[in-house]
DNA sequence: ATCCAGGATGTAT
DNA sequence: ATACATCATGGA
């Protein structure tokens, strides 16, 4: 087992590790107590989460100004990719729209990174994400995980990478509502097998523009424009994409009534520019943890 | 019991 | 292109 730390002073505008991995944007991750995004969860400010890319396992922690890690490789450029370490936070937040509702998400939870997480996982995840809070997505998605992903121990613990895109297609469509996918599993079925086929593939989209990859991808089954976006901003690094879920929907219309324009593609635009069209996507997540979490009530 | 959750699909217009 | 019903499932 290797060990190591980021310090935190050393990354512009610092890092919240618990926002950034409970904020309802990546659903890789797992918290070794078990507890992610549950109502009785510890403080969790210090909590060990947990991650396999490429069969590597790497747990991190926030504590005393450092992210430590204990690895089975060298988690110091994992951790720059998948927690976009690299980003200026200080640099993004500057270009926040100054209204109430936004400097009042970023003041709640400066600190909150975008993640850059891989497109398998993230697609399947999102797909998952239709109609369901995101403590069952996360539930749903460390199910599979556990069922069909590759062990990797590290330490005393087994953790379980994403499936690959076959051992899902080769899943039943039984197998996957038994782990409760509901209606989603066919989607994820078939899904899994386009990837797996090679009919649509990361390469294929990646080479798009944000606009275009969103219409591409919406070709996957059980992917709509929102899925898309929610693929284009936390796996394929569209920053400017915003996802227009039921929270930033009445988010748009209490805050921002004159970006409602009736349809997805034309409303997105919208809210968009509002928002800057550079990070768009960055303020949004801050937005759709804070409103989600109710946050602003208290 | 009824409503809701990071919506998408099939069908009718 | 837009409007509508339908799709599982668990928690409040």
């Amino acid at each position: 087992m290797k060990t190591g730390h980021v310090r935190i002073a050393d990354l512009p505008g610092g890092i919240d590790l618990q926002a950034t991995l409970e904020s309802g944007q990546s659903y890789l991750w797992g918290r070794d107590d078990d507890a992610l995004y549950e109502a009785d969860a510890p403080a969790g400010s210090d909590a060990w989460y947990h991650v396999v890319v490429d069969d590597e396992a790497v747990r991190v922690r926030q504590r005393d100004g450092r992210l430590e890690w204990e690895a089975t490789t060298d988690a110091e450029p994992i951790l720059t990719d998948l927690l976009r370490l690299d980003d200026d936070l200080d640099a993004i937040a500057a270009t926040a729209p100054d209204d109430d509702l936004v400097r009042a998400a970023y003041e709640e939870f400066r600190g909150l990174r975008l993640v850059r997480d891989p497109f398998f996982p993230t697609l399947v995840a999102f797909i998952c994400s239709a109609q369901m809070r995101v403590g069952r997505i996360a539930a749903m998605q460390a199910a599979l995980r556990r069922e069909f992903g590759d062990p990797v121990e590290l330490d005393d613990r087994t953790y379980y990478g994403f499936p690959h895109p076959e051992a899902l297609a080769a899943a039943s469509e039984a197998d996957l509502r038994d782990l409760g996918l509901g209606y989603r599993a066919p989607y994820v079925r078939d899904t899994a097998a386009m990837v797996a086929d090679g009919d649509l593939t990361e390469g294929d989209v990646s080479a798009l523009d944000y606009e275009a990859a969103r219409d591409a991808l919406t070709e996957f089954v059980g992917v709509g424009d929102k899925v898309a976006d929610c693929v284009c901003l936390f796996a394929l690094g569209h920053l400017e994409a915003v996802p227009l879920d039921t929270w930033i929907q009445s988010a748009i219309e209490d805050h921002y009534p004159d970006c409602a324009r009736g349809n997805y593609a034309d409303t997105s635009r919208a809210i968009r520019s509002r928002l800057g069209d550079d990070y768009a996507g960055y303020h949004q997540t801050y937005l759709f943890h804070y409103l989600r979490t109710g946050a602003a009530e208290s």
